[in-house]
DNA sequence: AACTTTACCTGGCGGC
DNA sequence: TGCCGCCAGGTAAAGT
């Protein structure tokens, strides 16, 4: 499923078909799932940026100046299984119609939500307007994540909650977790616990950035770039979608359990529940 | 107010 | 073979 390193190669791989370009329209039958659209009507893309797992399309108007910021955006959720096509398919919800050829916008699972705002008027999206820091700029600093893992619940859940770090979705959890070696459901991490995991977030993350994210298997919520390309982080994972396998550090079995209503995958060798209040 | 639970949505797959 | 029911899960609405 599209986590931030998914999002980000979208970004990259659809930011040459639009940057510069005039929607001519935003075609689609949910205007309950793809709201304000026709705002976007006529608009220029300035820019493409991504904040989390959303992505962000700057609409200037035509007659804006060069130096003059954009005031709508075009936001971008690809839910589960969304994603941008080059070619019209029985999945394709939205088509992106620009003065230079369309783009359109699969989501077999109808996930995916899509918007136009004011630019940074985000109330109407509160994950987004909530976001925690990107996991790989500055302004995600070890001594504020590991000051707010002291008193966190259950470390998965709370870092799915977006709000620690931005980004994170169930394989780069279930990932980050193994590579330091913490149960997902540890609770009030130690300082050293939380700057493993800190160091685990940026490490897995960059790296699956620079891999182009993850597709997994054939099935319908198998992540592709808009010309069919997979990702190749996959080959990578030590956690996700291997249970009954042996872990790549200790050989014991790996776990599948349910954690906050997720599938969640884990070594019980290395990475053992700590009791609470031992150290 | 903060937290937990449920709904959204549909294709793929296992089971019979 | 064909049908049925279950499973995947990010977000937000609903519930407590």
């Amino acid at each position: 499923m599209p986590e931030l390193p998914e999002v980000e190669t979208t970004r990259r791989k659809i930011e040459p078909l639009l940057l510069g370009r005039t929607i001519l329209e935003v075609a689609h039958d949910a205007p309950h799932k793809y709201r304000n659209t026709h705002l976007a009507q006529g608009r220029r893309v300035t820019g493409l940026s991504r904040r989390g797992k959303y992505l962000l399309l700057h609409l200037a108007e035509q007659s804006a100046a060069q130096d003059e910021p954009h005031n709508l955006e075009l936001l971008v959720h690809l839910g589960m299984t969304g994603g941008f096509r080059l070619e019209s398919g029985k999945h394709t919800r939205v088509t992106f119609k620009t003065d230079a050829g369309e783009l359109y916008f699969d989501d077999a699972r109808r996930f995916g939500k899509v918007a136009v705002v004011p630019r940074g008027d985000y109330a109407g999206h509160p994950t987004l307007a909530a976001m925690g820091p990107e996991p790989l700029s500055e302004d995600f600093r070890e001594d504020d994540f590991v000051r707010l893992a002291a008193d966190c619940g259950p470390v998965k859940p709370w870092l799915l909650s977006q709000k620690p770090v931005s980004g994170v979705g169930n394989i780069y959890a279930d990932e980050s977790l193994w590579a330091a070696q913490i149960h997902p459901a540890q609770t009030r991490l130690t300082a050293d616990e939380a700057g493993r995991l800190y160091r685990a977030v940026r490490e897995v993350m960059g790296r699956a950035v620079e891999a182009g994210g993850s597709s997994l298997g054939d099935g319908v919520g198998n992540y592709r770039q808009h010309d069919g390309a997979p990702g190749e982080f996959q080959h990578q994972h030590h956690a996700y979608g291997r249970g009954g396998q042996p872990c790549d550090r200790c050989g014991t079995t790996i776990e599948k359990i349910v954690l906050g209503q997720r599938g969640t995958h884990f070594c019980p060798q290395c990475q053992p529940l700590r009791p609470v209040g031992a150290a």
